[in-house]
DNA sequence: TTTTTAATAAATATCGAGATATTTGTATTT
DNA sequence: AAATACAAATATCTCGATATTTATTAAAAA
């Protein structure tokens, strides 16, 4: 008898977390395709067809779904099954205004109270960050770049690392999933060359100013960051 | 052929929202136990055994569960079953530093753009808050009252009303069953005849400072109430 | 033509059995 | 006696079939 649950290379995008089930499994493969947008705001999700494309059961797959709905990526509606959270520009601002004031904060708090070894990995996965982001500079390609979103995530979460707040960081990343897939849906018009060279820039200045311990001008470039993301995507924005 | 989903009477603390689904109904029911500690935190739910306690199948409790876990009420081990979420001072700090610094931001933001629609309903809230409060003290009872939660849950929210922010809603809902929670737990030991006093007084210097446009008192009153709430139960917090 | 009603098709939601994994208990070995 | 290996029991997880609801289409009535 073969094992069931087989100990398969992990979907990307599932931050290296292992699945140990196959609902688990589902639900990392589904929320990747939301957040990278193949499967489009506002589509409707039949179950019947999505568990032949998983390969799993039907109740596997709504269990999978569930899981979705909190964290706002999925819709359900009762007797009428579900569909992908839509889009809209409302939207957008409100996420980003909401994870302004948290990740401000917790910037704030993070240097503040932050130790050796915050700053440390704080530095280490800048000069991740800043690799990738040369030598996507340097391809002068607005291609979607995997590992440019795992290292820009990885960096947002080390800035942050510093303040003891679970919820704060739980919340965060859930708001960090959803300004990710504004960013993908239209990424094709931001990710010119230009754009991608200024990102870096506020990514320095902010880690300048966090290593330098200057908590109000780190807070204040980090706001821009966001809101100059935002502002992007929104200028770029064709909501269908 | 009887119909299958029945109209029935929903359960208590369904905060009147009509479940469509048995999966939906068994959610809101299993969220009503956990906050209100019939599901003891730690405790480890086997759907085998609520499955017939909920009158629904496997599958259904399941997804009923997976709805639970991103409130993060219910934690899933994979291949190990679900447990109540276990309950903590640190988690209890963390809930109400969150808190306090999502709701206050949306108190004053509330406040600066509330219409007059806001403030109406906000004395509606304000009165029947009021009307409860002094019954409950009058009866000088410090049993668990459904009706002030709801109406203290509903004062809160219209604090925050004429703020538009639906992430902000939205998390500080969640947050708001996890301070429930703490409250319900140790709730004999906390609703003595002061405290119900103490409460009504904190929230009239809310109401009034709202009511009166002053945006830093009101933030500094609902702050010193959450936080005060907060220090009554862990002063009187024996966690095993 | 427009509106209602009825029949059909499609999709959702639910269940319980069976496959898989973990835990518990027992025997065997060092 | 402690540690390991094995076996039984318990619980989790998964699936496909079935019941139920919603959406679609066609026919009948206004």
């Amino acid at each position: 008898m073969t094992t069931f649950i087989q100990r398969v290379a992990s979907h990307p995008g599932t931050d290296g977390a292992i699945a140990r089930t196959l609902a688990e499994r589902a639900y990392l493969s589904l929320r990747h395709d939301v957040v990278c947008g193949k499967l489009a705001p506002g589509e409707k999700l039949r179950v019947e067809h999505l568990k032949d494309h998983y390969q799993v059961g039907a109740s596997t797959l709504r269990e999978a779904l569930s899981l979705l709905v909190s964290d706002a990526l999925v819709s359900a509606e009762g007797q009428r099954g579900f569909r992908v959270t839509p889009i809209s520009l409302a939207d957008l601002e409100d996420v980003t205004n909401t994870r302004v004031k948290l990740e401000t904060e917790a910037l704030r708090q993070s240097i503040r109270y932050g130790d050796v070894h915050w700053q440390t990995a704080l530095e280490a996965s800048y000069q991740l960050l800043t690799q990738t982001e040369t030598q996507v500079q340097s391809r002068a390609d607005g291609a979607e770049s995997p590992q440019w979103e795992q290292r820009n995530k990885q960096f947002h979460e080390a800035l942050i690392a510093g303040f003891e707040s679970p919820w704060t960081k739980y919340i965060l990343a859930i708001l960090y999933r959803h300004a990710e897939r504004y960013r993908n849906i239209n990424w094709r018009l931001t990710a010119t060359h230009a754009s991608v060279r200024n990102v870096h820039e506020e990514h320095e200045a902010i880690f300048q100013a966090a290593i330098n311990r200057q908590e109000a001008r780190a807070a204040l470039a980090l706001e821009a960051h966001v809101r100059l993301t935002h502002d992007v995507v929104k200028r770029q924005a064709q909501f269908k």
